[in-house]
DNA sequence: TAGGATACTGAACATGAGTTCAGCGCGTTC
DNA sequence: GAACGCGCTGAACTCATGTTCAGTATCCTA
């Protein structure tokens, strides 16, 4: 009957690993204890430690694993000719446990998501170029900074997910976002928000000046991220030496 | 900074507060012990729990107190006429640890920060229809569902600063936005990524059409959220040889 | 088949953290 | 002036949790 279990029955260690995966996705690292994990994977808590060292060795080698089989994935959406990244990932996302322990690495800030944050960045870069070629995404010679802030957006996003959830009247536990959800980010990324080009035109004008970048007042427009309703832009004028 | 304790030396129990959002927000709730809120507030564990019952209790009134401060300040920003949102909000960010106070809420998800994300949302597409009336921003008949994303977006890269900050090389604990940061944000929120609304179109299509909202194959355009597209390089000269 | 290593268990240990509690100083009230 | 209440202390308690360890079963090798 090892078919059923695909890859046969997997040994204990990696039953505990898989057991954490799901464990510190669900309720992240701390709040995850040794105890837990052996009981889901049917294991005595010393045999995690004889495995593992510690729960951190544990964590080290569930990060290990989470890379490694993002990277397959991402290698076979490659293979295969998929343009769309998240399309790709979306597999992962909707069944995998592993999505949810990216969120929280994310989350908590570990280092194994630091790689996997850069990995995504570069490969979204990549495919975005890609796109521009095609002629599905406006040029632009800043690419890379836009994927940047895409793949932050796209997690951030993720990360607020039981808000944005509940903002939109959906299931927070939903992995398809909800249609509104969808039609406005489809708005966004189509249009823009800004009537027009004047706050891009301020800024570029203001760093084409040589003004030093400004530190503390940049908020005006740029950081318009959120809201992006934004003052007035560059009359700022600032006395940086004010500081504290 | 003797003569600013304007409202004289406060009470212990406020010190307790202030010291212990200031710790929240630094490490989190549970990595932040009793021991070390009282030794930062100059008192005794014993004290916190004589005042707050608690340690959640403590939190509770974290809590409140900074849900108040938020609307205490977005209070002064309308009645100031201040027409931005979040340069209303760089006072808060910029020195007050509420902010990653909030953050850390809302990476922990706490009932605090739904209610403030909630009201944040609001706030903000109250101020973004004002913008729109006012020729700013491009009007929409989706200003509130884009208010949430663009607030989702906001604090979602916030949340993610570290990994951003990375990308850009920049410090990960400055407030301000590195400027590649804040151009590519203006450019994204100017001109969208798209080439052209065949996306918005072919979405606009599928609803109207009465389909039910695909599930989990909406992916391709539509969760473009994050990398969605890509472009072309480009890449060159500009400011980069500045920056750094 | 013997012997050793490896997988594994479960009780015990150590520590850290939230919480309890008896008591102290001090101002206010009767 | 005594009694009371309140803010406050700091040692002690309890419990959860990561970790250790002695011991047992199981498998591989000579």
């Amino acid at each position: 009957m090892s078919s059923a279990r695909s890859t046969d029955d997997r040994t204990a260690a990696a039953r505990i690993r898989d057991a954490a995966i799901v464990s510190f996705g669900q309720a992240g690292f701390d709040k995850t204890t040794v105890r837990e994990i052996a009981a889901a994977a049917g294991v005595s808590p010393g045999l995690i430690l004889h495995h593992f060292g510690s729960k951190a060795g544990l964590r080290a080698a569930c990060d290990e694993h989470v890379i490694a089989e993002f990277a397959r994935s991402r290698n076979e959406a490659v293979d295969s000719g998929t343009t769309d990244p998240f399309a790709a990932m979306a597999g992962i996302e909707r069944e995998a446990p592993m999505m949810r322990y990216l969120l929280q690495s994310l989350r908590e800030g570990s280092e194994a998501a630091a790689t996997l944050f850069d990995g995504l960045v570069e490969e979204s870069a990549r495919l975005m170029e890609h796109s521009v070629e095609e002629g599905q995404l406006r040029p632009s010679d800043n690419i890379h900074d836009m994927a940047v802030i895409l793949v932050a957006w796209q997690f951030g996003g993720l990360l607020l997910q039981e808000h944005v959830a509940r903002a939109f009247g959906a299931e927070p536990l939903t992995a398809a976002p909800a249609p509104r959800h969808i039609r406005a980010v489809l708005e966004i990324l189509t249009h823009g928000v800004f009537a027009d080009s004047r706050y891009e035109d301020a800024w570029n004008n203001l760093e084409s000046s040589g003004e030093p970048p400004p530190h503390g007042e940049t908020t005006a427009p740029g950081r318009g991220t959120g809201s992006g309703a934004g003052g007035s832009a560059a009359r700022k004028r600032t006395s940086e030496a004010k500081e504290r």
